[in-house]
DNA sequence: AACCATGATAACATATTAGTTATCTGCGTT
DNA sequence: AACGCAGATAACTAATATGTTATCATGGTT
């Protein structure tokens, strides 16, 4: 006999890899560290998004679609939003 | 008078920023990693593609596309493949 | 209160990627 | 020669991201 998980938490839902596959979660984390980054230094350089919207060549919108996780952005838009803010994007191991 | 640049290799094209921005140098650089990296990772494991499509659940046409730079994929895609190959992406700020 | 800049969002059009199915060529192998 | 497996690719559909334009609610400022 099953005890049914109960998901109260972010970590739960995460760790459920009935839910989440483990490809899943990297993005996931990667999405997270991703617009953390974004916002900070977006706001450390005090630009709004319609700033960033003019140096980066991606429109408000989709800046605002970023930040909030609405949509799995592209490549080729996140090099665009990322390198005025100073960032980059690298291929790694996996760490585990 | 101006000299016209001409245009002999990669590097020519690559360098010359009245053509390539730098955001996009970035991400024409970062894929030609990506794609090392996928090619070289799947084949040390002795994969195919349609091997690899089953595993990560990305399509062997879509795999094909990736590997031949005809697609600037979206980042849950790249996840998908990326994990089986043992592979993850990251955050970085730029050297320069 | 009126104003202004902000991020969020709606609605729609456009562009691009990924799925689907099938086929093709090349290369080994039998 | 016939076969099977490889990657590449064609043609089309479906899904999704982005552009475009406009607006909204909020918070701060005058």
């Amino acid at each position: 006999m099953e005890t049914a998980k109960t998901i109260d938490t972010f970590s739960d839902y995460m760790n459920d890899e009935t839910r989440v596959s483990p490809a899943e979660r990297e993005r996931i984390n990667f999405e997270v560290a991703l617009i953390g980054k974004m916002i900070e230094a977006r706001e450390e350089k005090g630009l709004s998004q319609r700033e960033l919207a003019e140096l980066s060549g991606v429109k408000q919108p989709a800046i605002a679609r970023l930040e909030s996780l609405r949509a799995t952005p592209q490549i080729d838009t996140l090099f665009k939003v990322l390198y005025p803010l100073g960032y980059t994007m690298q291929i790694v191991p996996l760490s585990k």
